[in-house]
RNA sequence: CGCGGGGUAGAGCAGCUGGUAGCUCGUCGGGCUCAUAACCCGGAGGUCGUUGGUUCAAAUCCUUCCCCCGCAA
């Protein structure tokens, strides 16, 4: 099958190495421009780019999508289908229409539910026990797309969004590949989704860092492992903002406010959340400082 | 040169208005105890990240470089 992928991180990079992999024909990648990032702001290339170049694939940054040079790129590369993975830009009409087999997506939800940018982080956050991957037709409208294949998978009590990512990543892509394949072999199925079950999360920011204490325990431990790898859970212990990388519900109640530290001496930091409970902080960050045992961060401050 | 924090005993920290270093934990030995992640006594362990400088004297002031971390993405 000849494909143009479009895509820009790790996430969408497994998929593109699936596709190569199978044997079958990139015609071209589309990927976000290069950006300064890193301590240093220094310039580095998409997972996706980089790939593409191993491959000597070639590839294409558009800044805008509407300025007609996308659309000219693409039309230029003829593809059958075009395959977009965590591109990060919306795709006009026109361009969704280049490829006679259509455009698909992977997405890391079980659409309808959590559509939109961060979906596996949101699954994790909410405390639910499975989550997915789709893969579907593009519509314009974000993530409305009919769907043509879903795998679930349950979501483990610990499980941070950033192994959930990985385990997704390496989902979808599989899933893609059968999506693919069943697309040439004319037997994939197309439904519609059922607009009144859909949902929507945002892009997640540092102002979902501070833990509500108010939450049950188990509630907390989600929200520690839902933010990771960013932008980690925070709470304010003893005059200073700690990152919280590892929590664990104790099974112990109290009678403490929420969020005031009821030891420090049971293997981590415990502290009191909604409905009497209690969550033990087992791995923590102090400013400046880098990521510790909680008992290595006592050793050395009282709280 | 994007901004900022930090590198001191095995671990986590204090000391940093200059006079060769201290705390908590751990560790080793001894004691107490039916017993203990308890308690008591004692010991070991640090060229204070690196380079050069100022000074009678620097972990403490200035300088070079290295490394870690946060912001920003």
């Amino acid at each position: 099958m000849r494909i143009v992928f479009m895509g820009t991180p790790d996430f969408a990079s497994a998929s593109l190495q699936a596709l190569i992999s199978a044997g079958h024909e990139i015609a071209g990648v589309f990927t976000q421009p290069d950006k300064a990032s890193g301590r240093k702001m220094e310039v580095s290339f998409s997972p996706v780019k980089l790939l593409a170049l191993e491959h000597d694939i070639p590839v294409f940054q558009p800044e805008k999508m509407r300025d007609g040079t996308a659309l000219a790129a693409l039309q230029s590369l003829a593809p059958e289908l075009v395959v977009v993975v965590a591109y990060g830009r919306i795709l006009p009409k026109e361009l969704l229409d280049v490829p006679p087999l259509g455009t698909i997506n992977v997405h890391g939800s079980l659409l309808p539910q959590y559509r939109g940018a961060a979906p596996i982080q949101w699954a994790v956050l909410n405390g639910d026990e499975k989550t997915g991957v789709t893969t579907m037709y593009l519509a314009e409208a974000m993530d409305a797309g009919d769907i043509i294949y879903q795998e679930e998978t349950a979501i483990g009590e610990q499980e941070t969004s950033g192994e959930l990512y990985e385990r997704l990543k390496e989902m979808g892509a599989k899933l893609l590949l059968r999506t693919v394949a069943d697309i040439a072999a004319g037997t994939a199925p197309r439904c519609a989704q059922n607009e009144a079950e859909a949902t929507y999360v945002p892009m997640l920011d540092k102002s979902l860092s501070p833990i509500d204490f108010s939450k049950s325990a188990r509630g907390v431990v989600k929200w520690v492992c839902g933010l990771q790898p960013w932008p980690v859970a925070t709470a304010s212990l003893g005059g200073e903002t700690l990152k919280i990388f590892s929590a664990e519900c104790t099974g112990r109640s109290t009678d403490a406010q929420p969020g005031s530290v009821v030891s420090t001496d049971r293997g981590g930091i415990e502290v009191a959340c909604g409905s009497g409970e209690t969550v033990l902080f087992t791995e923590v960050q102090a400013p400046g400082k880098k990521r510790m045992q909680a008992t290595d961060y006592l050793r050395g401050h009282r709280l």
